[in-house]
DNA sequence: GTTTGCACGTA
DNA sequence: CGTACGTGCAAACA
């Protein structure tokens, strides 16, 4: 812009373009992966961006409606009373398209009582008088009478939202004939259908046009009405009071109270990442580079953040540095940057000080104790650390804080990856990082001592936001498994390669045997991992009946598959089912040996905030999800064993935790006592839902009831336990009928802890670890039905992952300090895999058996069974 | 080269 | 139209 241009402000009525998109837009191809309708946000935005990078405005606002509500419905009742409600799918978008535009920094105003179009002509005049070019956007056309020879109006066609047509004042009266002043009196007379405001009978906008060219104004024309003729000027006369009335509404408020003024809207940078981060949840991909590129509005460079005054970081000797921390009081923030899975420097810091050193064997001996002490430790994501410390031979204890554990428990739908992250999020500062783009960076990356530094003040600020039950969960439950983690993922599990490797081999041959009479059944070969060759095999060339849709195409999944041999048999199903088979355990197989280390164990990840719930998840590989349904695939669990310095697994799991937990939580008398019968539990269940004698439950009962019981814990329906047990969905309700009258108060429980959460806004598990579900409020029905589900499990499957944490550590420990060499290996969710060292078993069994036991107490028993074997099958039971 | 969708393994 | 995960492949995208 040079000097001599007038800035130019730009104001746009948010609802009424939104709402144009959010019709002209299929919303099928707009909603995220979870079901949020995304069209009006997207539309909008979509529009605005063009818009800017069209117009470079210097100022800029967008104004939104806040309700149906107005001074101008007060002073006429009908007012736009004919509009229907706005459809909730687009109510629901107005939140998210605010958050965009918060996010681009864009200012964005709504009044109580007015409608955006009044925001728009306040700005607008005010705009004009303080020497601005003005350029008003809006899809209503009362905005017509703002246009003059500074504002011009942006009015979109009905060809789309996309195309904006400029009307000036010349535009305006090639238009309608008359001075954009004039058009409220047009639009008086003639009446406004979208609003409810009826006009004189007749008149339209030529004869309109024609009686106020003739009369000059409004006023005049009114005080002849009796000189009008015709039919036309008898309807006038009769609607004398409409057209005042008209008159009276359609006039824009130009002195709104507003916050601000023109001046203060000048054009801010976008906070690049909050709209990365909004963008990634809408699914906007294409949208973000456009956003970047609009010239005039964006800088897509970090927002400058607020410098901070780091201290300078010491480099100490090991020794220097294990006296400054021995002398530390209060927490130490602690930072070790790892290579090669050993430490190679280690920073540390008190609020006002940051000292580091490098590390080496003097180091590991002088720090050691103070690690090992009690004095309150503070990481950013410690496990590694600690792992790195382990492998140096240093025990860590004292662990105070973690931030990446801690932001997780409070959010745990978007943890944070970073102590970046951390810092931009709760200190609003920019952690210095070195361009990694640089060979010889420019910019210098915070040392390890500073890293320690931000971390302590991060924790201060995350401390002040965690609720007092989930500032216990923490300390209490995830601190001390973070520490028992770290061990199992150092001790890793044995493997066998050479039963792998023969079992793989074998499948292979298998597979290709499948294969070749899969492609001999149809005549030709195709990719049998391919979906979509697969699609054209089954629906196109067998003339199969079409399946259950998916997002491109049909499916031909497992159930799919089945459901399909039964109703037209062909023997290509059915290889392709077994080929299917073969090819996944040979793909586990394959994957699983080459995890084996060079100590011929296998050492997983456990990602402690990898889930919405609490439980852990399992990476690189995942031996959460070892294959133990079929015969076959058992042969893949014995290939885990016991190391040769150990002299047993001993697996242990409780059973029918989730159940309990739900027993506990809803205190069905039915349901208690039936974990305190010691009959089994589909029996029990069934014989009451089916009303015989536990003694008379046949399988299928037992089967039903039984997937009726887990189901519960998910939220099925009628439609999903008919689908499951296929069945009939009446015969389905009728089961859930008969469970509900013996057990009612499950039913109850479930509903309210929904009903609970949904005012709450989240749920809590027994010990207080919180998940929130902003999604219960959702008008959109997919959304908050998942929610509502979602919901219902969380405190369950929570509870349930809390309480093996707490069994786990307290094993942990226990064996520790009982000094026995039997450790944990893996978790796998409600299962503990041990491995026992020689002498030790009936020790471990006992610890095992004590502390799964007794990890919670419940109005209800935790039942826990062990098994003893050389590898993992033979100790399953 | 990266991302997405499908399919499938576990609790 | 049943919760919570991670992985590998093919296909689509850049």
């Amino acid at each position: 812009m040079t000097d001599s241009a007038k800035p130019t402000l730009l104001v746009v009525d948010g609802h009424s373009l939104a709402y144009r998109a959010f019709f002209a837009l299929p919303v099928d191809n707009f909603s995220t992966k979870d079901g949020q309708h995304t069209n009006g946000v997207y539309g909008f935005l979509s529009m605005f961006v063009n818009l800017i990078k069209a117009e470079k405005p210097t100022h800029l606002a967008v104004a939104f409606d806040t309700s149906r509500q107005s001074f101008r419905t007060r002073e006429y009742t009908e007012y736009k009373a004919n509009r229907s409600e706005s459809p909730a799918e687009f109510r629901g978008q107005i939140p998210l398209l605010q958050d965009c535009l918060a996010a681009m920094n864009v200012t964005v105003l709504q009044k109580e009582d007015f409608e955006a179009d009044d925001i728009l002509a306040t700005l607008a005049t005010q705009g004009a008088e303080a020497g601005f070019d003005v350029l008003v956007c809006s899809g209503d056309r009362d905005t017509i009478q703002l246009v003059n020879d500074d504002i011009t109006l942006l009015y979109p066609s009905v060809q789309g939202v996309s195309q904006l047509k400029r009307y000036d004042p010349a535009a305006v009266i090639e238009k309608y004939g008359l001075p954009p002043e004039n058009y409220p009196d047009i639009a008086a007379l003639v009446g406004e259908t979208s609003d409810n405001l009826p006009g004189v009978p007749k008149v339209g906008e030529k004869t309109a046009v024609k009686w106020l060219t003739q009369w000059g104004t409004l006023d005049a024309l009114l005080e002849n009405a009796d000189k009008i003729p015709g039919v036309v000027g008898g309807n006038l006369r009769d609607h004398l009071e409409d057209v005042r009335r008209n008159r009276r509404l359609n006039r824009l408020l130009r002195d709104v109270e507003l916050p601000v003024g023109p001046v203060d809207l000048a054009v801010q940078p976008i906070d690049a990442q909050a709209v990365r981060e909004i963008f990634a949840r809408l699914e906007f991909r294409t949208l973000l580079p456009r956003v970047f590129e609009a010239s005039g509005i964006v800088a897509d460079e970090e927002p400058a953040a607020p410098t901070v005054a780091l201290p300078a970081s010491r480099s100490l000797t090991p020794a220097e540095l294990a006296d400054w921390a021995a002398a530390a009081t209060g927490e130490v923030g602690v930072t070790v940057t790892i290579e090669g899975g050993l430490p190679a420097r280690i920073g540390l810091a008190t609020g006002d000080e940051a000292v580091e050193a490098t590390w080496t064997p003097d180091a590991a001996a002088a720090l050691a104790p103070w690690f090992a002490s009690a004095a309150p430790k503070v990481f950013t994501d410690a496990k590694p650390q600690v792992k790195a410390l382990g492998r140096a031979g240093v025990r860590v204890d004292g662990l105070a804080f973690d931030l990446l554990v801690a932001g997780w428990l409070l959010r745990p739908s978007f943890p944070d990856k970073s102590l970046a992250d951390l810092v931009d999020r709760y200190l609003g500062e920019k952690l210095p990082e070195a361009d990694p783009t640089q060979l010889v960076p420019e910019t210098e990356g915070a040392t390890p001592g500073q890293l320690s530094w931000f971390a302590l003040r991060v924790a201060t600020a995350l401390r002040g936001e965690l609720p007092a039950s989930v500032a216990t969960v923490l300390t209490d439950i995830e601190l001390p498994t973070l520490l028992a983690l770290a061990d199992m993922e150092l001790a890793g599990v044995a493997v066998s390669h050479e039963k792998l490797s023969g079992f793989s081999g074998e499948l292979s041959a298998r597979a290709d045997a499948i294969a070749r009479d899969a492609f001999a059944a149809i005549g030709r070969e195709v990719n049998l991992g391919s979906p979509k060759q697969l699609q054209e095999v089954l629906f196109e060339e067998l003339q199969l009946p079409k399946t259950r849709k998916t997002k491109t195409g049909y499916s031909t999944d497992a159930a799919v598959l089945a459901d399909l041999q039964e109703s037209h048999p062909h023997p290509f199903l059915d290889l392709l089912l077994q080929h299917r088979e073969a090819t996944k355990l040979r793909q586990i197989i394959d994957a699983l040996d080459l995890a084996i280390g060079a100590d011929g164990r296998v050492h997983t990840t456990y990602v402690q905030t990898g889930s919405q719930t609490g439980r852990l998840s399992s990476t690189d590989p995942n031996l959460q999800n070892i294959p133990v349904r079929t015969q076959e695939s058992r042969r893949i669990r014995a290939a885990f064993e016991v190391g040769a310095d150990h002299e047993s697994l001993l697996t242990a799991d409780y059973s029918q935790i989730e159940m309990r937990i739900m027993a506990h939580l809803s205190e069905d008398p039915g349901l208690v006592e039936a974990f305190n019968s010691g009959e089994d539990l589909h029996r029990f269940v069934g014989a009451r839902v089916f009303g015989v004698e536990p003694a008379e439950v046949t399988p299928a009962m037992r089967t039903k009831v039984k997937a009726m019981s887990y189901g519960l814990v998910y939220g099925l329906s009628a439609f999903g336990l008919s689908k499951q047990l296929r069945i009939e969905q009446s015969e389905a309700k009728q089961l859930m009928m008969e469970y509900f009258a013996r057990f009612g108060a499950v039913r109850d429980y479930l509903r309210s802890s929904v009903e609970q959460a949904r005012i709450d806004g989240y749920t809590e598990t027994i010990f207080g670890r919180r998940r929130p579900f902003p999604d219960l409020a959702s008008p959109n029905r997919v959304l908050r039905e998942n929610a509502e589900r979602a919901a219902l499990n969380a405190p369950i499957q929570g509870s349930a992952a809390d309480i093996m944490k707490i069994a786990l550590f307290r094993i942990h420990h226990e064996f520790a300090a009982e000094g026995l060499r039997s450790r944990i290996l893996l978790q796998i969710h409600d299962e503990l895999v041990v491995e026992v060292a020689e002498g030790e078993w009936d020790a471990a069994e006992r610890i095992v058996r004590d502390r799964m036991g007794d990890a919670a107490a419940l109005s209800v028993p935790l039942d826990v069974q062990i098994g003893r074997g050389a590898n993992w099958d033979e100790a399953a039971h």
